[in-house]
DNA sequence: CACTTTTATGTAAATTTTTTGCATTTCTTC
DNA sequence: GAAGAAATGCAAAAAATTTACATAAAAGTG
């Protein structure tokens, strides 16, 4: 049966009138009662909002672009897992690729959904601020991290795990470190090689002898280990940055007779199925994005039941280190 | 401004009467001019078809089940690609992991879009003859293929990818053959068997020595080339089905101090991006989902304008094999 | 082929839904 | 605490949708 303003109107115990007027208007003004009717519409169907949030559930919208890879593949997964053990629903909504300024559609987005996640690596602090203006308070989060976020964010640890790795370096007794970057206008790419590089620094006797500046891609790798090469290092425990750059650098140094864990030890980051199907096997640091899901899910919510105005918050979800082969002890 | 009855019954001729009893009956009965009103609704953004082919674009959903793996990503991302030079917009719809039966959801998604791309393995010969009965003539395909197809259908020419591999082994000169099947009711692997056993039965001299049932895992490879070396075979061709089956058939072979392309060649299927990572370099079928995407979208826009009821209709696109040093010529 | 039955359609009336003018109440600001 | 702005309800007006009835076209029947 069809959804009416009557519907709405009893649902929310507000007159038919006020309903009508509420989603009409073209700006939103996040009174509690404009809140209650954007809810109950969503909750109960009514036209503009079928498919956002049927049987009374909490509608997300999850924000990205569409690229290759085994990356997106987890993201979409892990969110659309996640959701199956909560009251909420995740729909994808994806952004044209060429488009770098997607802040209208996430406006007309939000009139949708009773949340949304962003994944845009994109974005600039510049372009949060506008949406945050013109969405006002409403559940919104980023799941990239920020130097300087403007909303709430809920994002790996990427800061932590490259400390973890080379703690884990320094366990296995090595002294000289070399790192190759990703791109580090990207937040988590920097974050990495910080908290890579700050565990270095802060260690006695530990020292960065090397260090490469790549795109996290398999070429990257490659042309990395051929500086490596040059310098003759040996013995030297590599953070990779991403399992894609360790795969290209480990590839080239087998194919120059290199040993690997016998001349250096490396590890990467994202912990991609082929981690173990590489020989050596790659250690890596795990993300889980179930996880990372489960918690997006749920800061949404309670933004939702909450109704709260935090800004720039953020949630890490940890990070793991899985070991193999490629950072065996030394013999 | 709100789409109204009067907007389709402008659009089409017919009166607003005659549209209301359309959209509201429950069955659909596929007249000319019910065409012609859907068609205008999706067009015009009637309440219940937003997002489905706004600015008069054809709209079509791509209806899977959400794994993770590279081969998702590129199913998505190449289908996305494809639409953008296309006048037609894909949506694509989720059904559960858990859900065997998806018929109901395929009817009600028919109503809402022009048409459909279907991609679950899972579907069987009666679901299709279902679908195929209560949707009778609209555009509707599958992306797998069947070995007595329902509806029409667009995939790869998995036969003639099995095929060309089991011809280029033969040119390389080897004379002992060896397959690792994926799991033979999915008729994608079966048809990849059989394009391989074809060319080395119909060949003469081509020998088949050796082969193993796995489910295209991993695993699966590693447990084949448990088998493979009891038999102590050499100078042997072998083809792992999938990508991820070679992976383990050579990382474990690799490890058995075997060597490749030395002891025996191997190809796969799929050409992930990690067939270039790995050492060796693996050769593999290429499939192309940019194309697999062009031609399923061309195939429904020509079934949309064409209004035609051909069933069981197959068009293949054709694969093609990346050759690297996994299958290297003998020295 | 003539007849009946079913289906599709339009017109116009009936019904339902949405919007808006006006009055009243509630909230903000100074 | 007064003035102005915003929110709300009621009821009338407007718009949209459904339905009763009539007719025409198509399909089925003897």
């Amino acid at each position: 049966m069809r959804v009416t303003l009557k519907h709405i109107s009893d649902d929310t115990g507000l007159s038919i009138a006020t309903v009508s007027r509420t989603l009409n208007r073209k700006k939103r003004r996040y009174s509690a009662n404009e809140e209650k009717i954007y809810a109950s519409a969503r909750k109960l169907g009514y036209p503009f909002f079928t498919n956002a949030g049927e049987n009374g559930k909490v509608s997300i919208a999850l924000v990205m672009k569409l690229f290759e890879g085994e990356f997106y593949s987890s993201l979409i997964n892990g969110f659309y897992e996640a959701s199956g053990n909560t009251d909420s629903e995740i729909v994808f909504s994806y952004v044209e690729k060429q488009n770098d300024n997607p802040v209208d559609d996430i406006i007309s987005l939000s009139k949708k959904y009773s949340g949304i996640c962003l994944f845009l690596p994109s974005m600039t602090d510049n372009h949060y601020l506008k949406i945050k203006e013109k969405v006002g308070r409403y559940p919104i989060i980023s799941l990239l991290p920020s130097k300087n976020p403007k909303i709430d964010t809920v994002c790996f640890d990427s800061y932590r795990g490259g400390y973890m790795m080379a703690k884990h370096f320094e366990e296995r007794g090595y002294k000289k470190f070399g790192y190759i970057s990703g791109p580090t206008r990207r937040a988590d790419a920097l974050f990495r090689k910080n908290g890579f590089l700050n565990h270095v620094h802060e260690s006695n006797g530990l020292e960065l002898v090397w260090s490469y500046e790549g795109d996290f891609s398999t070429n990257a790798g490659i042309s990395a280990f051929a500086e490596f090469k040059k310098t003759g290092l040996k013995d030297t425990a590599i953070f990779g940055g991403n399992d894609y750059s360790c795969f290209g650098f480990m590839k080239a140094a087998l194919e120059s007779d290199y040993k690997i864990p016998d001349d250096f030890i490396i590890g990467g980051y994202d912990n991609l199925s082929f981690c173990e199907n590489f020989t050596p096997e790659l250690t890596s640091v795990v993300t889980d994005f179930h996880e990372l899901g489960k918690k997006a899910i749920r800061t949404i919510e309670n933004l939702v039941t909450d109704n709260m105005d935090t800004v720039g918050q953020i949630s890490m979800i940890p990070v793991r280190i899985k070991i193999r082969n490629s950072s065996a002890p030394k013999r």
